[in-house]
DNA sequence: CGAATCGTTGAAAGCAGTCAACTAGGGTGG
DNA sequence: CCACCCTAGTTGACTGCTTTCAACGATTCG
């Protein structure tokens, strides 16, 4: 078994699968302060990659076994974090599966708006480093149908488009989709 | 937080999700042997119920914690449980953002029938105790279109329809629908 | 300045959703 | 025992949201 963790010290980096013909399915991405790694074992898992430059800190399995026998809270603590884990994918399932297009974008704005709130303090400017066909891939639609909700938010006067991200001008707008 | 975990004895149990407007998004079915209760604190979590007469074994969250204490490797167990439903959570996400309603059945049948396959042994006879909208609300789909699939199926002749379930005639189609 | 990549926009097609009618079981009460 | 009803499931016609295919615009980097 692979139970590798890896902390993300600095960058975001993108979790994913794929189906054999090369269909992928974004599962979430990873902020500093994020634990990455839980691979279960066999054949299973996910893959990993980096959006930008990012700083890893990587535990082997046997520093990590050193860690979970020294302080047993220590599992327990990432125990949380795997529950915690599963309720937002959990969150995710209710995205994919119920939500409209409009609904998928503004939901994964004031949810990315929030991670970086907690990181960096709250704005309306909502830095996206990902690019559109990541974004896609997370919410289960195309490019092309991210890149007209974008559009369609700005002329409803929800947010402005800039590059590398988007400001929004109507904070409450946007969480009235996010919510409904 | 509230660590009540559940053994489910006998019978299957619904887990899901709802949205404030009454959508509701099912992310898995239990069947005997699965825990439940893996609630994170705050006001997060899901909702769960039974489909059919079921048989539960409680664990308070004192009882719990006095396992815990007692033998670590318990903990380290209940990980692993929680790092595969991750895993599985995750796949599910696959499905739900990039398949098509085709696939989606297909996967779930196969799916299905291997959890059964492991409690009672295989068979091409497939039990579906959920209903149609349960399957529907799982998939991300509507009754509507879980019954035209399974009708197109039965047309294929990938499978015959029963009351209460499906019948695989053609396992490997199934199987290479859900692979695809 | 040109090439390449990313993003936007338009037109058309298609898959799943919606609305609605119909059918089939299953249970209840007359 | 049968008629009735209620729910679950199926099917049809149509709509519509998202995708697909394609062209265009913008930004970056050599």
């Amino acid at each position: 078994m692979t139970t590798s963790f890896y902390n993300l010290v600095d960058g975001v980096m993108r979790l994913y699968k794929l189906l054999p013909d090369g269909r992928r399915q974004i599962v979430g991405f990873s902020l500093p302060g994020d634990f990455l790694g839980m691979a279960p074992s066999g054949r299973h898992g996910f893959s990993a990659d980096a959006i930008g430059p990012v700083t890893v800190c990587r535990f082997g399995r046997t520093a990590f076994a050193r860690f979970a026998e020294d302080k047993p809270h220590l599992l327990r603590r990432i125990n949380e974090l795997a529950v915690r884990e599963l309720d937002q994918a959990r969150d995710h399932m209710v995205l994919l599966g119920r939500r409209s297009a409009e609904e998928k974008v503004a939901t994964f704005l004031i949810g990315w708006r929030d991670r970086l709130a907690q990181l960096r303090g709250p704005s309306t400017n909502v830095p996206l480093p990902m690019s559109r066909l990541d974004i896609a891939d997370y919410l289960g639609l195309t490019i092309e149908t991210v890149s007209r909700t974008f559009t369609k938010l700005e002329r409803e006067g929800v947010l402005d488009i800039l590059t590398g991200g988007v400001s929004l001008r109507d904070p409450s707008r946007a969480e009235a989709l996010a919510a409904a």
